[in-house]
RNA sequence: GCCCCGAUAGCUCAGAUGGAUAGAGCGCACCCCUCCUAAGGGUGAGGCCACAGGUUCGAAUCCUGUUCGGGGCACCA
């Protein structure tokens, strides 16, 4: 509808060009949106307003001629000029009672589009270190990547869905050696948990299961272990330093004292226990939260396929790379970044940005139309100097667009869920998922704009009441198939032909209101999808049902008269369609009885 | 100190490429089921769009500055 008003406008313009109203004025894109008020009709263009200059005319009398010059169209209803210059059009009642039958025949398939023309997009998100359980925050994460990357799929790219694994490195060493830590303490050895080893509960259990099947054969005493090591800094618990020490000393210390008193078999088999059981435990609750990937992108197999020495290299030859302390760095600060960051440390191993720079260059190797990233807000000084590695190996940086989501706080009972990763004391994913539940969980999530702290309420998101966004869209849903259950108690059929022969009895306002709800939706995925902004298609979701909730209270579906009854149940049955399909899209159930 | 993000109704937030009288939800005050789920609907009150300049036919939206929040500025990831 919006291209064929356009089209309309645009020969209108070319008529009075020829005309010599527009003599020699450019033609700029035809600016139509939908009209906020219905007062204003459904469509309005500003066009008169911005070429009132160029042809040196007052707006509304050149809105006047464009009017005069447009095309007849059976699809409009009447055209109006109104305040400083607008061209407000008016549609005929079959032109958006025709929605109906669009939605009925294109199912699951109404709202997608092939704007995107297939271009291959890929989604980087989550992306949690496997060094824990996934807390709240990543949930975020996790719910508005999946949503950007459905929103994409559905106008039409060819989406790419990847966790990138931190399988290698420091981190994941200061893992292994945690959790060997905690099986020792389970040996009944006696010594103080290194204040920068993982503390989290999860660790003891991975350990006890260890100890089930392996005994005492990976036990070492304490004393040896801790012998000679570089001190580790104590706090007490008001976070004042007791024992002062190097804390990072330490823990790395620790890390060499491991492998060399486990041996490399061994220790790789802890390794590897730790990364594998946390990360299997991350893909199940990500699965159960309807967050799948194509692909789990591995550090490790980057790191060994030589990808990292290779991207240093390239940097090197470029001339971006230089020595100093001891340490390599690359000069990104010749590419807008604050300063120049290290990518090998001066006990030779790479740093994370080297592994990063490795991986974007591959992503980008891989052919990628454009490559998304979906990070936490606290990484977003890390981005400056990621584009500018690109830029320095001679890429596009604007192919990379990285999306910043911000923190969510829980709220219980009208007070703050204290939540501290320092402490390991964290409200995880699943805990979240257990007590409101996937669909509440996925939908604020998206409820608000990414870059926008979000205040999470706990017993909002429980609460069974229209006062509960999800709920209420839900209920919209139920309530149709409700209505579906009703016709055949009372041993009524429906027929859909009849319904789409007698549209033009929806006249009143509720219905008109509802048809036009109805017809915005594709437009309400296409900018969610480009702006990546899921939130767009939760407030829509929550106005379609407003619509509807409004219409049904006010006209009831199952009247006597046939043709009424076969049209108002086809739109019923259209409004049911939107809202799965939007659902579905933003990962929440639409459920038939509630 | 430098950089990024934010500031809109009592609260939580929408306001795409600048457009018409700035919108929802909650909360508050009223009202609506002999009728398909009241798990719903309606009406009303409530605003110097943080502040000050600028750009133009027109600014919540763009630019500059100020104030107040949040975050970031590692040989951590």
């Amino acid at each position: 509808m919006k291209t064929h008003l356009q089209s309309l406008i645009t020969q209108a313009l070319q008529r009075l060009r020829q005309d010599g109203v527009l003599a020699g004025i450019e033609l700029p894109s035809i600016p139509l949106e939908r009209a906020r008020d219905r007062m204003h009709g459904d469509y309005a263009s500003t066009i008169a307003l911005m070429l009132a200059k160029a042809a040196r005319r007052k707006p509304r009398e050149l809105a006047e001629h464009i009017r005069s010059a447009l095309p007849a169209s059976e699809q409009i209803a009447k055209v109006d000029i109104a305040g400083p210059g607008f061209i407000n059009f008016f549609l005929a009642p079959t032109a958006y009672q025709a929605v109906v039958g669009e939605i009925l025949q294109r199912g699951d398939d109404f709202g997608r589009s092939t704007g995107g023309g297939g271009r291959r997009v890929q989604v980087e998100f989550v992306s949690a270190n496997p060094t824990g359980p996934l807390h709240v925050g990543h949930g975020r994460g996790a719910a508005f990547g999946a949503t950007v990357a459905n929103l994409l799929e559905a106008a039409g790219y060819n989406v790419h869905r990847e966790y990138y694994v931190n399988d290698a490195g420091r981190q994941m060493n200061i893992l292994a050696a945690s959790l060997w830590l905690r099986y020792l303490e389970h040996c009944g050895e006696k010594f103080r948990f290194p204040s920068n080893g993982y503390q989290g509960k999860y660790l003891r259990e991975i350990a006890v299961r260890f100890y089930a099947e392996h005994g005492g054969a990976y036990a070492v005493s304490a004393q040896r272990i801790f012998q000679d090591l570089p001190l580790d800094e104590i706090r007490d618990a008001a976070g004042n330093v007791v024992t002062p020490g190097d804390k990072e000393a330490h823990i790395d210390a620790l890390v060499e004292r491991a492998r060399t008193l486990l041996g490399d078999h061994r220790y790789r088999f802890l390794f590897e226990l730790g990364l594998n059981t946390i990360l299997d435990d991350i893909r199940d609750d990500l699965k159960e939260f309807g967050v799948v990937y194509d692909e789990w992108y591995s550090e490790r197999t980057l790191a060994e396929s030589g990808a990292v020495n290779k991207t240093l290299n390239r940097l090197r030859d470029a001339g971006y790379v230089y020595e100093q302390e001891g340490a390599l760095w690359f000069r990104s600060s010749a590419f807008g970044d604050e300063k120049d960051r290290v990518v090998e440390r001066e006990n030779g191993q790479t740093t994370y940005f080297a592994s990063d720079i490795a991986y974007h260059l591959e992503k980008f190797e891989r052919g990628f139309d454009g490559v998304i990233d979906v990070w936490g807000a606290d990484h977003h000084g890390y981005v400056p100097r990621v584009k500018a590695a690109l830029q320095a190996l001679g890429e596009n940086p604007d192919r990379l667009d990285v999306l910043l989501v911000q923190f969510a706080i829980l709220y219980r009972n009208g007070e703050r869920v204290p939540m501290s990763t320092r402490s390991g004391e964290f409200v995880t994913l699943r805990e979240l998922r257990g007590e409101v539940g996937n669909d509440a969980a996925r939908f604020f999530y998206i409820m608000r704009k990414s870059e926008q702290h979000l205040d999470f309420d706990l017993d909002l998101a429980k609460s069974q009441s229209k006062d509960n966004p999800v709920y209420y869209i839900q209920y919209a849903h139920a309530r149709v198939c409700s209505v579906l259950r009703q016709l055949c108690e009372k041993g009524l059929s429906r027929d859909e032909s009849r319904g789409q022969a007698h549209l033009a009895r929806l006249t009143e306002s509720h219905e008109e209101n509802l048809l036009v709800a109805l017809s915005r939706y594709p437009e309400a995925v296409e900018t969610a999808a480009l702006n990546h902004e899921p939130h767009q298609l939760a407030h829509y979701l929550r106005e379609l049902a407003n619509a509807f909730h409004t219409y049904y209270n006010e006209h009831r579906v199952l009247v006597d008269d046939d043709a009424l009854r076969d049209a108002r149940l086809n739109l019923s049955l259209a409004t049911r369609q939107v809202i799965k399909n939007g659902l579905t899209l933003l990962g929440v159930s639409a459920p038939e009885v509630m």
